[in-house]
Formats: structure tokens, C-alpha cells, sequence
DNA sequence: AAAAATAACACAACCGATTGTATAAAGAAA
DNA sequence: TTTCTTTATACAATCGGTTGTGTTATTTTT
């Protein structure tokens, strides 16, 4: 065996390389272990997971034989057996925001300790992608799912599968309306309200809206009418041409729509967006205007990204718990895999968020 | 069935729910396709694979009825069965670090591509949940497994499950140095020196460079040996006191680190940082105290994480093609499965990295 | 000491797709 | 018509744990 180095490109390395023996240890079974003890395969299966009708002595040995022969109890037999697997399917858009890989974190801590595996499919928003995947976590015959729906998705009928099966299905975040299964979330609409009371707390009466999204994603509509509700509350008009509808969440959408509030005559004197990439992208491109953040124009924006500590000034915003999100929905998951059946009570989960006042806002 | 809504703090929402139809319909196999068609179940599992000694009329026939049942192959019959399941293990310290879950995305993209299901596990950087998790892994009988290594691994023994078995292993970025295997990295050292070199081109002569991690994380250690080469190369003097040992990669540790600079006399002029949020909290730190990022310090991070585009001053950085990586090393599994047997000589494979010039080090 | 109860383990079916081999039917060659 | 191919499909073993039931010992009860 010796090494070949490949230079993709132009760049060299020196490294050290030890072979190891390349003895083939062939899977072992339980069927190995019971010739080797001249037991019965049923005794080692048994003794293996302490079985009470199996002896002290019978066990103590099969274990110390299976760890000494390298067993490695093979997880698709058993779950082809016993027809489920420990494992958990995860389809979510991307896990490249934050929110989302933190969410994951959440689920893989829980889920490893209860001693489940985590699948992780990405739909990169695409419904088509969605439905394949779906379609995949099934004939992986994963024990629960999680889900955030893909922006696109409008039918979710490809999740039937899982809930006319008994397969506890948790969304998250981002879910159907009129889909009877666990949900976790947060409250979108009292968010939006204390997001927007928090400026109006602060002084702004003029205070725009980011807003995104299609009618479906009720997430980001449920944020505005907080918004709305919060300004009607405190006598505050709602002016159609601060609300700006972004085409995507993006930075670059962002500045485009920053501009175009700073644009009017007179400027909003807040901004509340929904994702703290958009209200980063407003503060930024106030300060490039000449504007100072709070004191001309106050921002707060949503998920407390890490970003938002690290922008100067630093960002208010509101607390998206994503790690508890994703411990939640995998706890939902496992304690309805534990009981012989699906809770009848489809549970939605809600989780607080609060106002996190930082230099963005805090004009007082 | 009707809708509980369970309020864990204090807020409200409203919702409707549209119960679905529950009738189980049990997992449909090629046993009930068979039966319908009369055929044999080897007809059935043939068929649905296009194998030639089945007959058009008899293929057509039989995927026609597989779509009606809505049958979902079981995938855990075929891996047992097969011995090969068409899944890569990705073994990983977190999935919440911009580079993680961007090679993770690029995995799951290229995997996605050939019909291959991702597996994710984080070791949260603990040896001892390392050699857990590729136990299960191997357990649950991957076909390949790509791993960048948790901080603490020294010892890698706990991989050899798989190279012994014949199951294509790709270490990525955190490396080991002396397991044959394939890896898939970028050339730290030459980023390290190609960093330090554009801090020198740009005027710099007294650089600093924060550093991190053991012996054995032979990454942070080849950036500071580019660091130090490029220094020599140009007849700068190495100064200790102007390299700084990180406790741990993260905003506050930089801070102090940073702080601990700039109390120097004379304070350094550059500031290379192997990463990007070390980076940052150089910059803002320098910018805390009064001076001017790039032209009292000029400051180059590492990784291009999104946040070096956003804060102010930009961040000059090195790429760290985290996606493209990631493609490679699936593809790197997925060609060693395509073949009956592994490639005889593990290749390293280097991908490129280059300068970013933002404005946090353009003096020119 | 005989009957009953219990402990300890063995036997074998099972989960569902795959695949080497066998068989039957249809067509081609002799 | 008979034999040889070719085509199309069936049969049955297999992967490796799991688990209901059966079978022997061994111990306890009466």
C-alpha cells in the first residue's frame, strides 16, 4: 500500500503515512458468538439485552464473548424484524441558516440520548425535492419525523404516509395550517407585537415593516399582523408604504428595500424586520446614508443570530429558541414512540420568545 | 380527534385544524404486489428494476400496480439482504459552524445526486461520543463514512471498523495525520503563508497571528507555520510575543487575545486570525480602542463565513470551499462503492483557497 | 416421592427484498 | 416432429436479529 498525493491545484503537503494491517474482520453476529459459546442465537439475543429468563451467568459471559469477538449488533436486521429503527427523519429546507442548524443540534442532542439516530434531508425549499424526500425517510422506515416545511410547499399531502402509518410526525417552525399533527413553534403574532411595541416604547411613531413571504408561510404573516395590531393598539396608523414585501430573505433584498424606506420623505424613524440578515442589512445601509442607528432610525430584528452580537451597533432582536425547538420536537417524537400509541392529542408546542434589547433600539 | 393547544408561557394563537382520514394502510410490499398480479415476488422485485429477463408488458404492468398500492421499498430488506445500504455516515464535531454545515450541504447535495441518504452525527468535539457514534454508524451499516475529527481525538483507532471492512472512509478538513485513508483538505500551510504575505504586501511589518488548538490539530499549527515561513521569507523576525495561543475559537477568547495586541508598544500593524470570527473580534476591538482597521491594523480572517461580508470594515479573508469540499469527499465514497473494490491508493485531495481582499487589510 | 412450578435455554418462523438456479412455454433450427 | 434455444417467470435460500412456543433440567410444594 503505499500514497499518492494529488495536487488539485498548486499546493504541497508533506505527510506521514502509516499503513494499517488490512486483516478483513468480517461482520460478527449473534450467530458467531452462539458457535463459538454452544448456545442458542435466541439465548445470545436474549442475553444481550438482559432478558430476565436468561441466567446472571449465561449473560455476563455472552457479553464479554460479543465484546471480545468485536460484535456490533446489525441495526437494519433488527429494525427489518421489529419493523422500526431508531431513527429519526429530519427534512428541513437547509441547514446552512442558523436557526436551522441549531434546530438540528437541538434534535441530534436529544435524539442521541435516548439512543436514536438523526436523518437529515435537505428540500432546499423545493416541494418536489420535499416529496422525494419524504418518500425516502419512509422506505428508510425512520420512527418519526420532523419537518420545516420547504417556502414552496403548498399541498402537504405527501405527509399522510407517515401519520396514517402511526409515524409520530412533529413540524417545526414552519407549518401547515390544516395539518392534524404535533407542531412546535413560536408565536409569531405576539413576537411581532412586542417587537413593534419595543420601538414604539421607544419613541418611534413611524416605524416600517420588512415583511416576506406568501400567504402560506403564515409565518411571516402572523409577525405582520402583530405589527399591525401593535401600532392600531397604540393609535399609530398603519401606512401601507412602510410595509415592503421582500422577494427573498436575503441581505441583498435587504439594502434594496432599506433604500427604498430611507427613500421617503420623512424616513421611518424604525424598523422592524423579520430575520436579523434584513436588519442587519438596514442598519448598514442606514449608516451608509449618513443615518445613525438608534437615534435616527431604531432597528429590531428576529432570531438572535449570532451575527446580531457581532454588528456594531449591536442588534436588538427577538429570541427564536432553535435548540429548544429541536429538543422539543424530538422529545415529542420519542415519548409518542415509547407508548404503545400515538398520543390521540395532537399537541402544539409553543415556546417563548422575548425582546432582546440591544444597540440597535435603545434610545432611552 | 380534536385539537388540544397546550400554552407553555403565555401566549396565544389561533388555528384550525382539518382532520385527514386514518385508515391504516400498512406497509405495502412486493409480497402484495405479487399476489395481486400472480406473479412471483422475484418477478416483482425485478421488474421494478428494470432487469432484462423481464419482459416490457410484464415491467409496465407491474410498476403501474406498485404506484396504485403506493408501494415504498423497504429499505432496510435491501440493505440487509445486500449488505450495503446506500447511506453515507457524516461524523462531524457540530452542525452550527458555518463551515460544518456548509460541507454538510455539500454532501447532501452530491449524495442526493446518486440516490445516497445522508446520516449525521456530532461529536461535539468529545473523543469518547466519536468512538460512540461510529460504532453506531458501523452499526447501522453504512456504506461509507466521511468525518472531520473532534478537537480532542488523538487516538483514531475507533476508524478502523471501517477501513478493515472495506467501507470507504474520507476524513475532511481536521484530519489525522497517519490513518491511510482518504482525505479531502486544503493546504493550511500555504493559506497560512499566502494570509501573511498579503499582510506584508500591503505594508505590514510587525504581524501578529492568533493561533489555536494542540499538537495534534496539525491545522491551526501548518497556518502558523505558513505564517512564520512567509515572515522569514521576507526577513521579518518571528516575535513570539506577537503570537497569541488561543483557550478556544471563539468571539471572546479573540477579544482578549486581541486586547493583549494592542496593549503591546509598538502594537502590531497586522493581524492574521485563523478564523473568521477571531477575525472579527480583532477588528472591533481594534475599532473599541481607537484604532483604524486597515490603517493603524490591518486585520485578515479565515473562512469567509457570511458574517466577513457584513460587518464594517468588510473582512479580508481566506476561502475554505466548504461546500466543494464536502462534494468531494461524497463523491469520493461514492465512486469507491461503484466499484468492486476500493481504490489500492488513498488519494489526498487538496482544494484550492485564496485570498479575499476586503477592507479590513486594503491599504493600497 | 410424586406433582407442580420455575428456570434456562433451544427451535423455528418471521421481517421484505434480492438473486442463483430451476422450470415451463414459446419459438427456432434440424 | 424432435431437439435446441431463448424467453419469461417461479422457487427457495439468504441477510441477522427477534420472539412465541417448546423442551429439558432443576427446584419447590404437597
Amino acid at each position: 500500500m503505499f500514497l499518492k498525493i494529488v495536487y488539485r491545484r498548486n499546493y504541497y503537503i508533506y505527510t506521514t503515512i502509516i499503513t494499517y494491517s488490512m486483516e478483513e474482520n468480517k461482520y460478527v453476529t449473534i450467530y458467531d458468538i452462539a458457535e463459538r459459546l454452544n448456545l442458542a442465537t435466541s439465548t445470545i439475543s436474549r442475553a444481550l439485552k438482559d432478558h430476565h429468563t436468561i441466567s446472571e451467568k449465561t449473560i455476563k459471559k455472552v457479553k464479554k464473548t460479543a465484546e471480545e469477538m468485536g460484535f456490533v449488533p446489525n441495526t437494519l436486521a433488527a429494525g427489518l424484524r421489529g419493523n422500526k429503527t431508531k431513527t429519526i427523519g429530519v427534512l428541513i429546507p437547509t441547514v446552512t441558516q442558523p436557526f436551522l442548524s441549531s434546530l438540528i443540534s437541538g434534535i441530534e442532542i436529544a435524539a442521541q440520548k435516548s439512543g436514536y439516530t438523526v436523518i437529515i434531508m435537505q428540500s432546499h425549499d423545493s416541494s418536489e425535492e420535499e416529496v422525494n424526500m419524504a418518500k425516502s425517510l419512509y422506505s428508510n422506515r425512520v420512527s418519526g419525523v420532523i419537518c420545516s416545511l420547504a417556502m414552496e410547499t403548498r399541498d402537504t399531502s405527501h405527509f399522510l404516509q407517515f401519520s396514517n402509518n402511526n409515524i409520530p410526525l412533529v413540524f417545526v417552525d414552519r407549518v401547515p395550517k390544516d395539518f392534524n399533527t404535533f407542531r412546535v413553534v413560536i408565536d409569531n403574532y405576539s413576537a411581532g407585537y412586542k417587537a413593534t411595541k419595543h420601538l414604539i416604547d421607544q419613541g418611534c411613531t413611524r416605524i416600517a415593516h420588512l415583511t416576506a413571504g406568501s400567504e402560506f408561510g403564515n409565518l411571516y404573516n402572523e409577525r405582520k399582523r402583530g405589527y399591525t395590531e401593535a401600532l392600531r393598539d397604540h393609535n399609530l396608523p398603519v401606512d401601507e408604504e412602510l410595509i415592503v414585501n421582500l422577494k427573498s430573505v436575503t441581505y441583498e433584498a435587504g439594502v434594496k428595500a432599506s433604500n427604498k424606506l430611507f427613500d421617503l420623505n420623512p424616513i421611518p424613524d424604525g424598523i422592524f424586520a423579520p430575520g436579523d440578515i434584513i436588519a442587519v442589512s438596514a442598519v448598514q445601509t442606514a449608516k451608509k446614508r449618513g443615518l445613525k442607528v438608534p437615534e435616527d432610525v431604531a432597528v429590531i430584528g428576529f432570531n438572535n443570530d449570532p451575527i446580531s452580537e457581532i454588528i456594531d451597533p449591536n442588534l436588538s432582536t427577538i429570541t427564536h429558541p432553535a435548540e429548544k425547538m429541536g429538543k422539543a420536537a424530538a422529545e415529542i417524537i420519542i415519548k409518542n414512540l415509547k407508548s404503545a400509541k400515538q398520543d390521540e392529542v395532537k399537541e402544539i408546542t409553543f415556546l417563548n420568545t422575548e425582546v432582546l434589547v440591544r444597540e440597535s433600539s435603545a434610545r432611552k
